[in-house]
DNA sequence: CATGAATGAGCATTCATTCAT
DNA sequence: GATGAATGAATGCTCATTCAT
């Protein structure tokens, strides 16, 4: 990666003095990618500072440098990949679609997300074999609040006030069902596959479940009846 | 857990008590447990061998003497697991219930196993991780089918020719959601915690929880409309 | 090896009770064996007494019971291979051959003798590298005299009375340069290999070293001149 | 040995001294050398990587850092014997010599060399012991062709023309028995001090061992007789 | 900042040996 | 005698971390 090359070792004029032969924010941000790959293939105590910095082609002393210890790039680590998604969810806008379309789209989203980020999936559950150790210790990890849940809070209620969804759920346990039906089959896809003896991390396997997370969670949602 | 059971030192008086209850299987045993809290609280690169053994009581190359690696220990460790959870399964009588309150109790078991058993949820976490690597190579993990999914099909075909089930869902979608939707709540209930800002593990929320998600899959399972 | 077979477990009558289900002897016996040919071929220290014991298919408490210890077992083992060199030894009849004969025969069984027994070899090399400490410690094996350097002794000395062999040589060193010129190309035969590029264990180097071997140590032997 | 060495501590006055010389070649060197020492005199499996750390005086890791194993330290310490035995024989000019002169230096060489480097003994024996397995690993030492052969051949072919020596022996025969009057004795001096009760080690010994040797060789080759 | 060297505590695993049955 | 269980002291090797340049 971030090569040796960058030339000009000895330039006549040293203009910027601050910034020499690397880019620091570049090694930085190697440094959290490779991180992130590492603790999320191995865990936190499989993974080895040597190949992270390896990974990241810089040398193992600037972990050190940027994060003080392991566990400050382990830390570092889980607020990147909480950015990324928070960002993601940012760019959701269902404020103008109807209550039935959003949640829809609330629902692909968090199937979606979890199906291009393995990464993420594989971090949070070390975090939370360790209780959410880390999670508690980083101050900017809470405050990353997710805007997922409010969105998803003022859907149910346009929803509800629609008559389209039924009143009995609370935004967070619908949170954590719609999260749970996708992150599932996620994260236990391959325990599931061995248990039902089927790919469950097939191209086609991925489409079905996602109409069913849909369908299911829509269909949860609904009033008891149409009453006349 | 560390064995001590063991009644009966034979003759009433024994002057000279045996330095250790020579019991292959109580220490076979011992292992096992201990492994298993080993392994679920640290995962399988951050258990000790030396741990393991301390804990159980037992000198530390017994591992290797029964088990032939942590490796060996831990894929043990994860039969037993199995084995424990389905043999809760075998005990559910549910074909002389109606559909409904069959899919209830299914819901319901799924939920309660699962809160009473963190280290299950760990192990599967560890062992995902690793793409199931030791689930491949276990023959015995392989043959522990689970009557939880027959169960779940019986149960359904008899909901949905009972016209009080949807017709729409296959057994395994059905059941990765139901799972899913207790699984998810215990398994990221640290970090779901952090983020809302609410203890989920207390008793309160867990009870909430459990009334939800019976609520939640029973209601997603029903038909589109009596229609008349 | 010895196999459980050795039927009649309880025989009506058991006569000679000293000879139980196995045979003593034979599990002994089956004990060295193993244990010369673990010990030539790992050395002492990488010598595993489980394997020796597997290798015999004795139980390895056996060992103990017979030997004390590794080390004791390395004892007999060393033993065997100087008790077994001296049998042969014994075997030669020089007495009634002409010198010159009796000494090719001489030469020629020391050159067979190696290239027959490699554990021999090993064995030496590894009591060696221990300044031979096994060898002082056994009576047995300082009582086990060598007829070989006395048969060489009478041997020279009836050549040097005939004419035959050149008188400047004592026994001693006539030996160590006899079996010298033989055991060193046994003992180095690898490496000797590597250098050459040769394959010296090839059966065709080896007929070619024998005959090198007797030329070379009875020329050594002629007397300077056949002066007038 | 222990690196000791390493004059000029630069500034006249080093008020806090650096708590270790960090000195790569130097520590590396150590290693070799402590490893030389502990091999030779308890073979491989016998030698322990703590103890050569500790005779070399630094940290065990660096075994490993420079190494990268156990077997790794042994390759190097068997071509750095091997080196150092090239390297002396380089020293050898024997051209100018005439053919019998040169023969006797070249014999008492072999003999010369073995008195003072009982490691190198041990190291071939050990190495013998496993089918000179890292020989055939290690290029270098593949690269590393003894110019000892070729002198010999040399003074062998100028001995033969000159009439001083037989034709009938071939270099690597003869190599092999030089060498091995003198290897045998020095390799299994300690059996055969034992054997004969008498101490080969000793200084009187040795000499008239020396004698003998070259006496030998040299007899071995005289051509059969100064035929009128 | 960059780099290789160095450290010390620890880790899975091995092994000769002993114990209990 | 025979066997599996058990022990404790190692043993080769690893790893996060720090030092020196």
């Amino acid at each position: 990666m971030t090569a040796t090359s960058s030339t000009s070792p000895k330039s006549p004029a040293r203009t910027v003095a601050t910034k020499r032969e690397r880019d620091p924010v570049a090694a930085k941000q190697a440094l959290i990618a490779a991180a992130v790959a590492e603790f999320a293939s191995k865990g936190f105590a499989g993974a080895r500072v040597d190949e992270i910095a390896a990974a990241a082609g810089v040398n193992k002393q600037l972990v050190y440098h940027y994060f003080d210890s392991k566990q400050g790039l382990y830390l570092v680590a889980l607020e990147s990949v909480y950015a990324e998604i928070r960002e993601k969810e940012q760019k959701l806008t269902l404020n103008e679609l109807e209550p039935l379309e959003a949640m829809k789209q609330l629902v692909a989203f968090s199937f979606d997300y979890l199906a291009e980020h393995p990464e993420f999936i594989a971090l949070l559950a070390d975090e939370n074999r360790s209780h959410g150790a880390n999670l508690h210790e980083s101050e900017r990890l809470q405050k990353m609040h997710s805007p997922f849940i409010e969105m998803l809070e003022a859907t149910l209620e346009r929803g509800v006030a629609a008559g389209v969804f039924r009143p009995d759920f609370d935004a967070i346990n619908l949170y954590i069902s719609i999260a749970g039906i996708s992150y599932f089959f996620f994260s236990n896809n391959h325990t599931l596959s061995a248990i039902f003896g089927k790919a469950l991390d097939a191209r086609g396997a991925l489409l079905q479940r996602r109409r069913h997370v849909i369908e299911f969670a829509i269909n949860a949602l609904r009033p008891d009846k149409d009453v006349a």
